[in-house]
RNA sequence: GCGCCCGUAGCUCAGUUGGAUAGAGCGCGAGCCUUCUAAGCUUGAGGUCGUAGGUUCGAAUCCUACCGGGCGCGCCA
């Protein structure tokens, strides 16, 4: 348990004190109360603002709710000093022993430290790319992709029970579009002059392989035939052949789902409807006639059609949304309706990841959710935003057309997969991010990747020089000889559990790659001091007992580097090349 | 016109889900180093947190209204 969870629960015991002896009112609101590292370290090691949440419940003011509580907290165990600040903080010393043992805690319980169990074992279905099986996978899937695979590790770590899912958009009509530009494909293998592309259809070279295969099998059975009798069969094999393009683009980036939704698989299963006429139970679910679109200019034309339409509107939407078009045939979002129902039977919250020009359909997605659930599941989609690639400074130019885009495969085969995924990471997903082939692979300061990985070889390199040093890393070592100094690299170690924490719980496993830099900038430091007294160094000449103590404290932060890493799904490197 | 997101140092961005004197990197200024603990180090200046109100012990954070930027807005996916 890290220092402060033990902390937070000794305080809530002074509460509980507190309140058996009259001085506080029973059932107040704790929620609020923290136990947390103060800002500024001349504040002390622990500040608690429990006075200032509790006064006004308790009907006194902070500063003397705050005088009630110093005495009891400067007797809890390891505290030395507790002092009321501001407007009513409690600010404890603790005995510079604590972030010794601190230190302990970390390299006992390695890459355990930090886990959390706030999850308490609730399922979390996060779904993420969920790109149109049309193609590969290109730069504008690739964050999407490492945020959700991110977001799943830090779930997993929180103690939720995650799924991660990629939900199949098989049942549209790009994906027979995608069958027709297979077939051309096929025919083209079979010697048969197509004499360019047509317009519309699927431009790129991956589905030439596909059409091969298909005439190696079929030979030219369905060269001639009438689409109605190939589209099906194309259209299927197609698919398939994308799914497994795609996996093996995600498994460049290590991530692999646990769980391929289809479309089309749901609408046979009659799951769409069943949605639907739980919506219509609800009388969720009407006839109607929508308004003429706002972004219509005067010489458009539009035709008012009767629909079958969802009252989203009823849960906030801007209007009430089509789950089926005229034909009879289900919209994209009646489908998805019924697909985030399908994936609330055995959840407890959604997570969606989804591209920030997507940010128009949440409402309606949500809407769907609360009214098919009654309310039970949350779902919260983390919007995408947009990457944009450079090299050395200048754009990298990208037309639609011609298939002419940066892959998720050629990075990754440029730059490195822990480069791609760490840099993905070092923003908030919904800000636009860019990307600079020559930067990120730099081996300097300003890269942060680099910058941590560093931290994590040097520290590396020290289990390398040891011997040398005549130090033995087995041997036990004296935790006593480390400074204030130091000490404060553990304390902002120790930080890591709760960041850990509050990552999961916003959904934000950006705050994880900030927290590295920030720790690997302060570990940089002190070893810099190194430079100037060899007497600073790790590992310092003649003296194997300091050279000990500061090889646990390296090691600590190594673990801790090690762990953080992990959640963002980079390898740490032991060595820098 | 409506909805969502964003607005923090010259630039790119964090900001512990309402806490104390708002942080980091780049850039700029000033020193230092020429090394094998390597791909520099140390330090300084730089802010009406878009604007104006409100909520309260306390607001960059929450609410309202404006200003400015991005995305979206037929039965597409």
């Amino acid at each position: 348990m890290s220092l402060y969870a033990r902390y937070a629960a000794l305080l809530d015991g002074v509460l509980d004190e507190l309140v058996a002896s009259g001085g506080l009112p029973a059932e107040l609101d704790r929620r609020n109360v923290t136990v947390e590292p103060p800002r500024d370290p001349s504040h002390g090691d622990l500040a608690t603002n429990a006075a200032m949440v509790l006064a006004k419940p308790a009907k006194t003011n902070p500063r003397a709710l705050a005088e009630q509580l110093r005495p009891r907290l400067a007797a809890m165990a390891g505290v030395t000093a507790a002092e009321v600040a501001g407007p009513g903080f409690i600010n404890l010393r603790l005995q510079a022993d604590a972030w010794r043992d601190e230190l302990r805690t970390i390299l006992g319980e390695s890459d355990r430290y930090g886990m959390s169990t706030i999850g308490n074992g609730e399922r979390v279905n996060v779904e993420f790319v969920s790109a149109n099986p049309t193609g590969p996978l290109h730069m504008g899937h690739c964050r999407g992709a490492v945020v959700g695979d991110a977001l799943a590790r830090l779930l997993a770590a929180a103690g939720f029970a995650v799924t991660k899912e990629y939900y199949v958009n098989d049942a549209g009509a790009q994906v027979d579009t995608l069958a027709r530009s297979v077939h051309l494909r096929y025919r083209e293998a079979l010697g048969q002059d197509v004499a360019g592309l047509p317009e519309g259809l699927y431009p790129g070279d991956y589905l030439v392989s596909v059409g091969a295969r298909l005439a190696a099998e079929f030979g030219d059975r369905y060269a001639q035939a009438p689409e109605s009798e190939w589209l099906p069969l194309f259209r299927e094999r197609a698919i398939a052949a994308m799914l497994e393009l795609i996996r093996s683009d995600l498994a460049l980036l290590g991530i692999h789902h646990d769980k391929f939704a289809s479309e089309a698989e749901l609408q046979r299963s009659g799951a769409v409807d069943r949605a639907m006429q739980v919506l219509r139970g609800k009388g969720l679910v009407y006839q109607g006639v929508l308004e003429r679109p706002k972004s219509l200019d005067e010489q458009d034309e539009w035709e008012p059609v009767e629909l079958t339409l969802f009252r989203s509107t009823a849960f906030g939407d801007d209007q009430d949304r089509p789950m089926k078009k005229s034909d009879g045939s289900w919209t994209y979002f009646g489908s998805d309706a019924a697909y985030h129902w399908q994936k609330a039977q055995d959840s407890d919250d959604l997570v969606n990841i989804w591209g920030a020009d997507h940010s128009g359909t949440v409402k309606r997605v949500q809407s769907a959710v609360t009214a098919l659930t009654d309310g039970r599941v949350d779902l919260d989609v983390k919007l995408v935003n947009m990457v944009r690639l450079f090299r050395a400074g200048e754009p990298v130019k990208m037309s639609k057309r011609a298939g002419d885009f940066i892959t998720l495969a050629e990075v990754v085969d440029e730059v490195g997969k822990d480069v791609v995924r760490f840099m993905m990471l070092t923003k908030r997903a919904d800000t636009p991010l860019d990307f600079d082939f020559a930067k990120v692979v730099e081996a300097s300061k300003d890269n942060p990747v680099f910058y941590v990985q560093y931290a994590h070889a040097r520290i590396s390199s020290l289990k390398r020089k040891a011997a040398d040093a005549g130090v033995d890393v087995g041997a036990s070592a004296d935790l006593g000889l480390l400074d204030g100094e130091e000490l404060a690299l553990v304390r902002r170690a120790s930080q890591f559990p709760r960041v850990l924490e509050s990552a999961a719980a916003t959904h934000e496993p950006h705050r994880i790659a900030f927290f590295l830099f920030d720790l690997a900038a302060e570990f940089h430091a002190l070893w810099n001091r190194g430079n100037d007294d060899p007497a600073r160094r790790f590992l310092v000449e003649n003296n194997p007992q300091l050279s000990r103590a500061r090889l646990e404290l390296a090691f600590g932060i190594g673990q801790i580097v090690r762990s953080g890493l992990e959640l963002m799904g980079v390898a740490a490197t032991e060595e820098m090349r």
